[in-house]
DNA sequence: CTGAAAGCGCTAACAC
DNA sequence: GTGTTAGCGCTTTCAG
């Protein structure tokens, strides 16, 4: 047989399908008994609503969309499944887009996502994102929306970030405290907060630490490649004095351990390697890598909790203060880095 | 303003709501001039037909269920990409779960995308699934679905896999080329199809080349894990025969591979070790792992274009005769196995 | 060429 | 307690 609707229930029991709709909702004003025949009914016939019928006249999708910057990415990829899961336990399914960090891909798939009413947004801005009206657009139609890892102060939505700087921050004192004393640092470009905000921990380490910042061994990776790691291991290895480095992500440390391996270096004897967000592959390298451990499922999760929060907001009305959530970060020692005495 | 509606445009033209409709569709019964006349309104107030009441009216959501093994994978998380990209072009969105490898977790899900009537379903099975109740249930409801690298041949629809036996023969073949005598072969789980084939491509290349199989060289792995791979590569060592060693995961083959080293095991001098999957990580290891190379991308898009086939053949109410295709995979030789002379 | 009308399946205000 | 009704916004058949 076709598929059970609530007119078919009505027809069967001699109700009216208003009634039938209110029983299986347990309405009050419904009367035990008629509850009871309806029930039996849809399960007989495992009724299930029709979602598109619910959709049109609640104007609620039940998905939520989610921006990620790259999907075959390790930390990104816990974030999904953060989202994921914690939006299934509240009834919504996910949207997953990615953005490649191009505005243009941001708007076209923000946009795409609009259009399919989804009934909130999880974003993390691409690296080249500048402008930022598509979203403040989006803030006042009054879509739900939070932004996780990569943010902006620039308005006023919740938001799940890790403190980068501080982590940076720890990275490099463990490197001082180990005993480094000239301490490279590889950054990416300019522009994503990430970026800026582990360059200035690692500044600030230095100088709390009577380390006078040498802007000649701050390195900037373009990519952000393997290779490009094992490039600028080349042009550390170069430099003398270099006793440590401190890379603001896995991908380049890596690239510039094994480098700096090939190129016959001590690690961490002669130079100890930490890197950031401790990708599974951290573990894998010889030596190991100490890393900082950022946990993108719990903030995957968070996202989705605090996105939850907003849309019942909506819902009932009321008006939230927004906030910025911290999700907390751990050193990794592996054996990259030298122990402190 | 609030939402452009049909209504809205069809007021201020004076026209109704039906006319507007066709117009906006281009339909061939309606006058040029009242198209223009609607389309310049349509650009005005850049109204976007509510997807909620196409839904409803159309019965297709325009989106499709992807249930995969596991997110956080470096294959299966290509295959979401490939399967997002391949679905965006088309004007399909897609809806990613995660099984975890659960049959449970898998029907739950499965359940959960038809309920919101899904336009199709992409599916790679769950290792621990073995009714197919759920599954052809699914296809009896007409419900389009396509299943992809964990396959099963109990029923009739479009699949994609990698042809993991002549992969796994290759593999095989090369460390035979390369001179190896007495070959290790580390597998997975006895259920699963994938281990399944490799582990038979690796028997018919021994066979091949009048190597005796010799069944207290195969190990068997239950976690798939980094660690599990070293504590096989303990047990390796201790066979003083072996010089080469093939697993079905790069996984297991980079925690073999640097177990192995750890123990001072000179590779690939006195052991060849390939893997299979050509994860990120192979590239990482020292020496580098190699490894076959599988192309998730390539399967996701493959997978999806299958299932966008059977979605038409559905809608025009056409028979379709069910393929299965092979995405073709290569070898990647790194440094963890001898050249062939 | 255009308009009217039915209906996709559900919800909720209102009437009785 | 239950039924009636009026939509949600769109598509498509049929009539004129």
């Amino acid at each position: 047989m076709s598929k059970p609707t609530l007119k078919k229930i009505a027809e069967r029991l001699n109700l009216s399908v208003g009634t039938v709709s209110k029983a299986i909702k347990d309405y009050p004003d419904i009367s035990d008994k008629t509850k009871e025949k309806v029930k039996a009914v849809v399960e007989e016939l495992s009724y299930k609503p029709n979602k598109f019928a619910q959709n049109l006249r609640n104007q609620e999708s039940k998905i939520i969309g989610l921006i990620i910057p790259q999907i075959v990415h390790h930390f990104f990829s816990n974030i999904v499944l953060g989202v994921t899961e914690a939006a299934e336990k509240k009834g919504y399914l996910v949207i997953v887009l990615e953005s490649t960090e191009s505005y243009e891909t941001e708007m076209k798939h923000l946009d795409l996502l609009i259009e399919r009413h989804v009934d909130g947004l999880l974003l993390s801005l691409a690296d080249n994102t500048i402008k930022y009206n598509h979203i403040t657009e989006i803030i006042d139609q009054g879509v739900p929306i939070v932004l996780y890892d990569k943010i902006s102060k620039s308005f006023d939505c919740h938001k799940v970030v890790i403190d980068d700087k501080k982590a940076a921050y720890n990275a490099t004192k463990y490197l001082i405290d180990s005993g480094c004393k000239k301490i490279a640092h590889v950054r990416g470009p300019l522009k994503p907060q990430t970026t800026v905000d582990r360059f200035l921990g690692y500044k600030d380490a230095l100088k709390d630490h009577h380390i006078s910042f040498d802007k000649s061994i701050v390195f900037e990776s373009e990519k952000i490649s393997f290779d490009d790691g094992k490039e600028i291991a080349h042009r550390i290895k170069k430099n003398k004095n270099i006793d440590g480095v401190f890379a603001f992500t896995d991908l380049l440390a890596s690239g510039i351990l094994i480098g700096l391996v090939q190129e016959g270096v001590k690690i961490p004897e002669e130079i100890s390697v930490m890197g950031f967000s401790n990708w599974r592959l951290t573990k894998m390298t010889s030596p190991s890598l100490s890393t900082v451990n950022q946990c993108g499922y719990e903030m995957g999760q968070k996202a989705f909790e605090l996105l939850y929060e907003e849309i019942i907001a909506k819902k009932t009305n009321t008006k939230l203060k927004h906030k910025t959530i911290e999700i907390p970060t751990e050193l990794v020692i592996r054996n990259s880095t030298k122990k402190p005495a």
